[in-house]
Formats: structure tokens, C-alpha cells, sequence
DNA sequence: TTTACATATTCCTATATGGGCATATAATTA
DNA sequence: TAATTATATGCCCATATAGGAATATGTAAA
């Protein structure tokens, strides 16, 4: 983003959608790149650069083999997110409550009219 | 983020400090514009600017009432992260077992050497 | 020591976007 | 109606950055 600290922390990493994709195909699987070319079908420096973002962010780790490297996810770097989001569960679960209220009156004012 | 869809999701919309800083402050609390730019020490427009991002994604409603506008926070527009996040909660747990693990085996080691 | 392979990096371009400033819009009050 | 208040919007600029193509780097194989 703009004007704004050009580092990548943990929520702008995962805010682009091909680096959650990336994410996703790496948990609890050690890919190399080239094979993660082949199971997204992007190009090869599309793939280096959105895991070069995920390395800087903490997210991925890599083990070099040979010519090859291996990625792996840092899961629990994703706990910060976890943390950040649950502040705000009791308040949604609020609404739900309220809207649950909103339509057990409606089903009551539709016995009565009946 | 360029080259890229053009509409705010959830995940660009929270990805920005700020707009995380007004979600925080929103949360409980229908707040007018003008008490956010006083809580806040930013800009009007830019209060409006990133409530209107906001807004754009879901994650904020408002309430006209005479010349002002209140905004508060739709908690449950931040469930999908929670969701996305979830999936991961138990490999990180994974990694700081075997964490566990590793520093039990050091633990044994130091003790066997004493 | 060439050649082939795996990956990273550099250069380029287009575009999105945060911030500042000025102004528009809309509602209220005098 | 004029002035004031509350908020949104438009314009401009600087910059970050996704994507593409070409190339560099590093490693293994022939």
C-alpha cells in the first residue's frame, strides 16, 4: 500500500488472494517450487515472488535440497490474525443472538395472527 | 493492490492498520465521524475515506440521524477470517508440540549429563 | 567444462490506493 | 435566506506492488 510501511507484515501477506492459495497448498505439505508451479499453474517467478512475499512475512520457511527448495508453512504465525479476530466473536455471536430474538418474536406475532 | 480486482474484500479492507485501529473502536460503540476524528486525531476525510472502504467491504453500517452519521461494526462480516484461520489452528498446535517435545528431549539430555 | 535444470531476481509497465487539500452536499440554526 | 455544522467527495501526488518477460544464479548431470 501506498505511503504506508513497505514491509509485509502478516495481514497484507495474506490479504492477496494467490498467497492465501499458496497457504493453502503448502499446510502440512513441504512443496518444491516447481511443483507448485505445476498444481497452480501460474508462471515460475509469479510463484518465486508471492513465496519471496510469504518468506519475508514470517509465513513460509524453505530447506534447500540440491537445486531444489522446499517450502513449508509457519502456521503459527497466522495466530496473530486468530487473536486479532476473536476479540470480536462475542460480538457477532451478539448479533446472532439478536437477530435469533428478532425471529422467534416474528414466528410469535405469525401464531397470534393465525 | 494493483493488477488486481478493484472492490475490498474482507481481508485488503482489514489488512490496513488504520482501518483495523477504527474497527477496534467501533466495535460496541455506534460512534459519529466526528467523535472517530476526535478519538482518533486523524482528518475528517480520511475518517470518512476509510469508513467508506469499510462500508465498501461490509464490515461497518451507518445510521443518518440529522446532519451526523453513525457507524458500527457488522462483527459478523469478520467471521470468514476466522474461518480461513481455523484451518490452520492445528498445525500450529502440531509445531509447538513438537516443540514441546524438542525441549523435553533437551531437558532428558541436560539431565542425563549432570 | 559444457549443458540442463531449478529457482531467484531485475527491469518494466499499469494500476490501485493512502494522504492532503479544497470543495460539494446536506441538514440545522439564526 | 444566510450562516454554520457534519460529512462525503473529487483532485492530485507519491508510492507500493502484481504481473510479464528476460536474465542471473546456483546446482547437478553429461
Amino acid at each position: 500500500m501506498p505511503r504506508t510501511a513497505n514491509t509485509y507484515d502478516t495481514f497484507t501477506a495474506i490479504a492477496e488472494p494467490k498467497r492465501r492459495e499458496l497457504i493453502e497448498k503448502l499446510v502440512g505439505n513441504e512443496l518444491s517450487v516447481n511443483r507448485l508451479v505445476e498444481i497452480t499453474h501460474w508462471s515460475q517467478p509469479m510463484v518465486s515472488k508471492h513465496l519471496s512475499v510469504l518468506k519475508e512475512a514470517g509465513l513460509v520457511s524453505e530447506r534447500k535440497q540440491g537445486r531444489q527448495r522446499f517450502y513449508r508453512v509457519n502456521a503459527q504465525e497466522l495466530q496473530p490474525i486468530q487473536i486479532w479476530v476473536r476479540q470480536f466473536e462475542k460480538h457477532w455471536n451478539k448479533q446472532f443472538d439478536q437477530l435469533d430474538e428478532y425471529l422467534a418474536a416474528l414466528q410469535n406475532k405469525g401464531a397470534q395472527n393465525e
